[in-house]
DNA sequence: GTAATTCG
DNA sequence: CGAATTAC
């Protein structure tokens, strides 16, 4: 499944700010905690890819 | 450290 | 197989 909702986040390659759609979410959690939603996104500008939390009730 | 995920 | 991600 490919996500298309772009979510606000800092591009750690370019030091900006970049609205893109993970290329997946998931949640990450510990067991007895609630843990974040992290998602993979590939830097528009370099290509790189770089994992950051998207907001709790984003869906894909 | 823990959780899942996946790129390098 | 390790890094990196968040926050508890």
């Amino acid at each position: 499944m490919v996500c298309k909702t772009p979510v606000k986040v800092k591009d750690p390659t370019t030091g900006k700010e970049v609205e893109i759609a993970p290329e997946k979410v998931w949640v990450l959690a510990p067991k007895g905690r609630k843990g974040v939603k992290i998602g993979l996104f590939k830097s528009p500008e370099t290509g790189k890819y770089f994992r950051a939390k998207v907001p709790d009730d984003y869906v894909c």
